[in-house]
Parts: C-alpha cells; structure tokens; sequence
RNA sequence: GGUACCGUGGCCGAGUGGCUAGGCAGAGGUCUGCAAAACCUCGUACAGCGGUUCGAAUCCGCUCGGUACCUCCA
C-alpha cells in the first residue's frame, strides 16, 4: 500500500500529494465562527472536519498548529447603506454591551465544539484582540501602493493588484468580468472600482465597536484579520488553508490578495474546503429561513425535525460523506445515521470486551486476510483526500466479523492472534483517535449499571423457574424507556441504552 | 448572464474503465420459551441520447434536471 496523504487542492483543482513546508510539522488555518449568533447546522461541517483533518495529521506524526479565529469584531451588513457592524447591531437589540454579547456567542460555540468532542485548536485568536496587528498590516498594503484611502476607509486596490498578480486565481474568477458586472451595489463612489474590498472601515457615530486608527475611528475589514493573525503565528507561507466552499470567493481570494502584498507569498499552499449542508436541497441560510440551530438541533426543538439528534450522531452523519460534496439534510437519513452509528458503536464496545483465545486450530486463511484487508485500507481511504466515509464503510464490514466472534458463528482461533490485536487497535485508531466518536453515554451509568445488573439477575430467575411473565414484564419495560437487553448466545445479558 | 460542481437500486451514500462499497428500510432463514439483538441469504442501480474502446457508472460530446459561488454566509 502506497501511503502518501493527497488532499484536495482547490488551487490546482486536484488530489496532491501533501508535503509539509517544514519537516515534521504542519500549519494550519481553519476560519472560524462570527460570534455574532447561535452556531447552526451548517457551522458543525467545517470544524468537524478540520477536526478529523488536524486527528489525522497528528496520527501521522506531525507536530501540528492549529489556528482558527474567533471573529468577534464583526463585518458591516448591506455595505454602504448603514455600514452597521453586524455585531453592534445585534447589541443595540438584545441591549447587551457589544463584548457581552461576543462572549456569550463564544462561549456557546465552545460548548458546541465541546458536544461534538472536536479537540481544541492550538490557538484560538480574536479579531479583537489584533486590532493593532491589522492595522500595521493596512500600512504595509498601503505603502506598497495597493490600496487607498477614502473619506475615513480603506480599501484594497484590486484594479492595481491584479495587473501584477492574479486575483482570481482560487475562486477561478476572471477580473474583466468582475470590473464589467453590472450588478447594482449602492454606495460605491468611495471605491475607485466595484471589485475593491474594504480593509478599514469608518465607523459612523451611533456605531459601538470602534477603534481608533491612522483614518480615523472605524473597524477592520473582513478579510484582514485572517491574513493577520495566520500571519503572526503561522508564518507568511503555512502548509493548510481550510474553511467552507463559500469562502472560497470573496473572503479567501481576498485574503491571498492581501497576503501576496504584505507577505510577497502565497499564503497556504494547501487549500481545502469542504462543501455545503442542504436542507430538502437548498443550502442553509438566514436567507433561506431554514437555519437549524445546534441547540434546536440536540434538543428537537425546530419545526423541520421529527426528533433530536444527538452531537455524535451529527458528527457521524457528516462524517459519512466526504468533505467535499453536499450533504443533504433529512430526518429520515439522521435516523438511518443513529442507527448505524448504533450498530457500529456497539461492535466496537463488544470487541473491547474481547480477548483472544487461539487454540491451536488451524486459521482461517481468507478471513485473516479480509480483516487485515479492511484495516489497512482505512489508512488507504485517509490518504486519499480524508475518506472518512470509506473509513466507516470498512468499519461496518468488520462488525458482523465482530460481532460472531462475540456469537459464536466464528471461532476465535480462525483469526491470527496478530490479526486479533490489529483489529483491535484499527478499531481504536480509526473510529476513536482520528474519527473522534465517543460514547454518549452519561455519567452516572455506573449506578445505573448496577441496577440493570439486578434487574438483569432477576429476570435470569424468573426465566429459569419459566416465570415468563416476570421475565417478559422486566424486558418489555426496559424496552418501553429505551433500554434493550440483548440475550447472547452463552446465556449471558448485555444491554443497549438507546 | 458569468464561473464551477453534481445527477448511482425505496432512502442516504462510496466508487480506481473490466474483478459489480457500505448504511437505513424491506423479504426469507438460523438462533430463542416468545421476542429483540446477533448471524446468513436476497436487490445486477448508475438522468437521457450519441461517441471512443475488445469492454464505461467511470473518458468525450450534446440534451435534460439540480446545486453552489458571483452579496453577509460554514
């Protein structure tokens, strides 16, 4: 087996073989949340994937940085007609202080990162807090003549860059067609062109998040506290560039812009993104009206779900498309996702409890080797543009092998001992340490487990004096309150929580 | 209008030109006091029409349908 990690490279439009910059370590930039509201379903994609993107890299050895920001300085909404920040508008509603705002999105987004088991990025840094940082990098665009300024703004020179570089060169986007569109913005005398981005801009009076600069009061732009702050801590070239399809055009061809001044580099030279979540086809959006919440989402609580699903079930879910197509959203493919991730789980919990116990029989030649076959390619499917779904296809054939070494269909000694313990451990890896599922079990089930233990010994009684209404009464209530016992064929019990 | 991408069996979804993933649902069977769980078996699907090829779901062209980006957006 070959094993090189490829990722999709929106760059050169393919899979490439992926080589860190640095030996042995990996930078890496995943925008993050607007902190400006509750995270949806949408927001889970993104970090669920550079999650198992960053579990990956570190599986492979790499020492990784992980940089995804916390854009909490917010970007003018209807550009020109109020310039309101998004996030200072929000404040004036729910009449919070701006940062008390910022910090209650925050904190709920952490929650949910925390839910989905997604591990912490190395650093997390705020738009807020590099104010200074995007100011000093403004200067640097502006003294090297790309970009201007205008009643109070700035604004990046696209016309002029683009003359000496390509804008474009990410989203695939020709800048003729960007100066000749005939689109209607409003507001746009203060730039020299349409294609221009703000870089700074100028806070009117009533506006709360201000901050004071060489222009006068304002706000940075979007794009610039992501160049910024990948800048500071990654470098001006770092190896991975992450965020959703939609960012691809404007945000992330701006932000090359920027950095291609300021830095005189190509910023990443990896760039991945995943696509979109769809709900009965359409992309989620504010604009759509059909924005699931996450919160709505894990408590049910939201017109178009039959039920709630479970953050490892949303994880699992996702996980089992790849990345870079549309995932459809539909309560019967949730459910169909929690019971396979069930089924799943509980081969996984049944094969910890396992040991080997060879014999001496001979081994079953053409078992062996499937079970190491389905192993070894799950670092196959890693490697090939991070196949989480492949990963969990060969997952799911090893469970009814499993679960009969569990039943009894299979016997124990068919399989090498060596086999048994690559099993064992792919099973950990792939499903636990890279795909970062987790039980979901709550705490106290040590309790509980105490108490179906005696249930599950009364019934054992009843059942042999054939008291079958007794034994029938303690299954079916179990039953009826999500609680399954499973008979195995050795006569023991185990039981499922739903 | 411009630029991309996609169209796989009831549903969801992998897919390297030939060796026909997987999940959910469904059918039959084994096991079981009955059931559940588990296990076994079962679906010859690739939008349509042409073309290239010994051979295409996989390559090319056209048609139809859908989505995304072009504006805040994960």
């Amino acid at each position: 087996m070959s094993e090189q990690l490829k990722l999709h490279n929106t760059l050169s439009r393919q899979k490439e073989v992926f080589t860190p910059l640095y030996p042995g370590h990996v930078g890496m930039y995943v925008c993050g949340p607007t902190v400006s509201g509750e995270s949806h379903l949408g927001h889970a994609r993104p970090f669920i994937t550079f999650d198992v993107v960053y579990r990956y890299l570190q599986h492979l050895g790499y020492r990784v940085r992980y940089v995804r920001n916390i854009t909490d300085a917010g970007h003018f909404e209807e550009e020109g007609r109020d310039a309101e920040d998004k996030i200072a508008k929000g404040a004036l509603l729910e009449k919070l202080e701006p940062m008390e705002l910022v910090q209650k999105y925050t904190n709920l987004f952490h929650w949910a990162m925390e839910q989905f088991n997604n591990l912490q990025p190395s650093i997390e840094p705020t738009a807020t807090g590099h104010i200074v940082e995007q100011i000093e990098m403004i200067k640097k665009i502006m003294d090297d003549g790309f970009a201007y300024e205008a009643n109070g703004s700035v604004y990046f020179d696209v016309k002029k860059y683009s003359e000496k570089h390509h804008y474009g060169i990410l989203s695939g986007r020709v800048i003729e067609d960007q100066l000749e569109t005939t689109r209607e913005l409003d507001n746009q005398d203060e730039k020299r062109n349409k294609v221009d981005f703000a870089l700074w801009k100028k806070a009117p009076a009533e506006h709360l998040m201000r901050w004071p600069s060489p222009w006068g009061d304002g706000f940075p732009g979007w794009h610039i506290e992501c160049s910024a702050m990948s800048g500071k801590y990654l470098g001006k070239q770092f190896d991975i560039h992450g965020g959703g399809m939609d960012l691809q055009f404007p945000h992330h061809e701006c932000e090359i812009a920027q950095s291609t001044v300021a830095h005189g580099d190509m910023m990443a030279r990896y760039w991945v993104h995943n696509n979109m979540i769809t709900i009965n086809g359409k992309k989620m959006g504010k604009s759509y009206g059909n924005v699931i919440r996450l919160t709505d989402l894990f408590a049910g609580t939201h017109p178009l779900l039959e039920k709630a699903y479970s953050p490892m079930t949303i994880r699992f879910f996702i996980l089992q498309t790849h990345y870079r197509s549309t995932l459809d959203f539909s309560n019967e493919a949730l459910q169909a996702a929690e019971k396979g991730l069930a089924r799943l789980w509980s081969a996984f919990e049944t094969l910890q409890k396992l040991e080997y116990s060879g014999n001496g029989a001979p081994i079953n030649d053409e078992l062996d080797k499937q079970v190491r076959e389905f192993c070894a390619d799950c670092a196959t499917a890693m490697n090939d543009d991070i196949s989480t779904a492949r990963v969990l296809a060969n997952l799911f054939e090893l469970a009814p092998i499993i679960n009969s070494l569990r039943g009894g269909q299979l016997k124990m000694h068919e399989i090498s001992e060596s086999t048994f313990a690559l099993l064992k451990t792919t099973w950990h890896t792939y499903l636990v340490d890279i795909l970062g599922m987790r039980s979901e079990e709550t705490a106290d089930t040590g309790k509980l487990d105490g108490v179906l233990q005696l249930l599950i010994d009364i019934r054992k009684e009843a059942k042999g004096r054939k008291d079958y209404a007794t034994s029938d009464k303690i299954r079916n209530q179990l039953q009826a309150i999500g609680i399954q016992l499973k008979d195995e064929k050795d006569g023991t019990v185990s039981y499922a929580i739903e």
